[in-house]
RNA sequence: GGCAUCGUGGCCGAGUGGCUAGGCAGAGCUCUGCAAAAGCUUGUACAGCGGUUCGAAUCCGCUCGAUGCCUCCA
């Protein structure tokens, strides 16, 4: 089989993706700040590393896949003089920080849990790694990478550069960073306006802080991945992941952090999930332009006129590549939608073929190359779809007569589509998300049997109106009539 | 203003030098008492202008446009 080949943004190329360790891969991907009710547009990511995820396990890989919850220390801007997102939430809403931790965290996961994501392997928090973080600030201190004033600690992003490459994965360079940053008014105490918190001092009304050798305090957000993803994967592991938004700073920071350390680089592959966009714009929590997960599933929202299932949403994302920046519509949806029906029709049919033939016009093994040589094309879901659709072209031909297929290849096929589709894609298809439709459905049947029955009651048919009754009863529907009219049990 | 990515047929969306995905819609056909549903068939598009090449949607340059980052965001 061919090699797996992947999208690295820190080298702006597809590479041959070779593990550290053979057949094991660590894979670090930035969670959601948990202070507010997680949005399409982070979904998308998470599907996108869900994909992967997915497939490297596929693939026989024994992956550890860290996501982290940032609970702590993600300032509102990154002039490191904004309050803690999580405090200003708990503040607005006259509650505990921990609770509008438990609430929002609770909701990030019934919300992946409902797109069929994989829960990762661990999941780790920024307020359970504060030590780390401590330690982490001590070595860089050490190493002369970054200096304390009044309480807080900044990385010396000038003083890294001179030995190393601030700028390497987002292709910026320093001397126009410099040029570029505004500066900001006062009260910042950093040395340049790039440097960045590793560490804050706490404020008097700071409500979530810690005890450090500089200040009673909180870490800097960029400073939590490094410290999880370095305390679970090592110094250096495989596939470092996140939105394309995440690029710069956060991920150049990481880089930062960590080589300011090691000296070495902690990432092999650096893969970036590009955005969800909504009437052409970004979706972001920030600027209001965004749409719950929930509210497409209900179809209670000003934007589309019908709800949409999560395997039709999942189906769409995965129908463009996780690199492209894919724009949410209606009419993209509803294609995707009566895609989506046809595919699992088509899925439904080869079941049901019959094989009598010894012979197949299908080339399975020419098919399942194709498939697994668009996945091993880093993750190209589309292509892998297209193939899903030519596979069920031939099963209509089949049951058309046109073609025929040997109960090997039936075998064969049914089961790694199956694969591609649930596995791998992470797709449900119809079953039990069906079955409110299925009730809704009967319901209505039956009301309209009755219907017509009191239509011909009424008409004194009762030949017609006792046999709906009796089919309807030996089908396992009980008729009862009362005063108020007819009803039904089963 | 700087950096980056991108601009594909009616819509969505793959494709990075020749073999020109796929889905939806449209059209035609099959099936059907009539419909619907379903299935089959069908589409030579790559922002514009120049250049490189035997050959470019694909490489290079310029122009126009969009988006992202440059302040938090997946």
């Amino acid at each position: 089989m061919q090699q797996l080949s992947v999208y690295n943004s820190l080298s702006g190329k597809k590479e041959v993706f070779t593990p550290i360790t053979p057949n094991y891969v660590g894979m670090y991907v930035c969670g959601p700040t948990v202070y507010s009710n997680v949005h399409l547009g982070n979904c998308r990511t998470f599907m996108s590393f869900d994909l992967i995820y997915r497939y490297l396990k596929h693939l026989g890989y024994k992956v550890r896949y860290v996501r982290n919850i940032t609970d702590a220390g993600h300032l509102e801007n990154d002039a490191d003089e904004g309050e803690d997102r999580i405090a200003k939430k708990a503040r607005l809403e006259a509650i505990e920080p921990m609770e509008v931790v438990q609430r929002y965290t609770v909701d990030f996961h019934e919300t992946l849990a409902k797109f069929n994501n994989l829960p990762p392997s661990i999941e780790p928090t920024a307020t359970g790694h504060i030590i780390e973080q401590i330690e982490i600030i001590k070595t860089i201190l050490e190493k002369g990478f970054a200096y304390e004033i009044n309480g807080s600690v900044y990385f010396d992003v000038l003083k890294y550069n001179e030995t190393h490459n601030y700028g390497k994965l987002s292709g910026r360079k320093i001397e126009d960073l410099i040029h570029n940053t505004r500066t900001l008014e006062g009260q910042s105490d950093k040395k340049s306006p790039q440097d960045f918190a590793l560490w804050k001092k706490a404020e008097p009304k700071h409500i979530m802080r810690w005890p450090s050798p500089w200040s009673d305090g909180f870490p800097g957000w960029h400073l939590e991945c490094t410290a999880m993803s370095t305390k679970y994967l090592g110094n250096q592991f495989d596939i470092h992941g996140g939105g394309m938004d995440l690029k710069f700073p956060h991920h150049e920071c990481e880089i930062a952090q960590a080589e300011s350390m090691t000296n070495q680089a902690p990432v092999n592959y650096w893969l970036h999930a590009n955005m969800l966009t909504l009437n052409g714009q970004k979706m972001a929590k920030s600027t209001g332009n965004n749409i719950l997960p929930d509210a497409m599933f209900s179809g209670d929202n000003d934007i589309f006129t019908k709800a949409f299932t999560p395997s039709v949403v999942r189906f769409f994302l995965l129908q463009a590549h996780y690199r492209s920046i894919v724009d949410l519509s209606e009419d993209a949806l509803l294609a995707s939608e009566k895609g989506f029906n046809r595919l699992q029709e088509g899925m439904q049919t080869l079941k049901q073929l019959t094989s009598s033939e010894a012979t197949s016009g299908f080339d399975f093994n020419a098919w399942e190359t194709k498939c697994y040589a668009a996945m091993n094309d880093d993750f190209n879901s589309p292509i892998l779809i297209a193939q899903l659709f030519d596979a069920v072209r031939f099963i209509n031909a089949v049951k058309n007569e046109t073609e025929t297929i040997s109960a090997n290849d039936q075998d064969k096929l049914s089961h790694k589509m199956h694969e591609f589709v649930e596995d791998i894609m992470g797709i449900m298809l119809d079953g039990s998300e069906n079955q409110s439709a299925v009730n809704t459905a009967l319901e209505g049947t039956v009301s309209m049997l009755i219907d017509i029955r009191k239509t011909a009651r009424d008409n004194k048919d009762f030949a017609t109106s006792d046999r709906i009754r009796d089919e309807l009863l030996a089908l396992g529907v009980q008729l009862k009539d009362g005063k108020d009219g007819t009803g039904f049990s089963l």
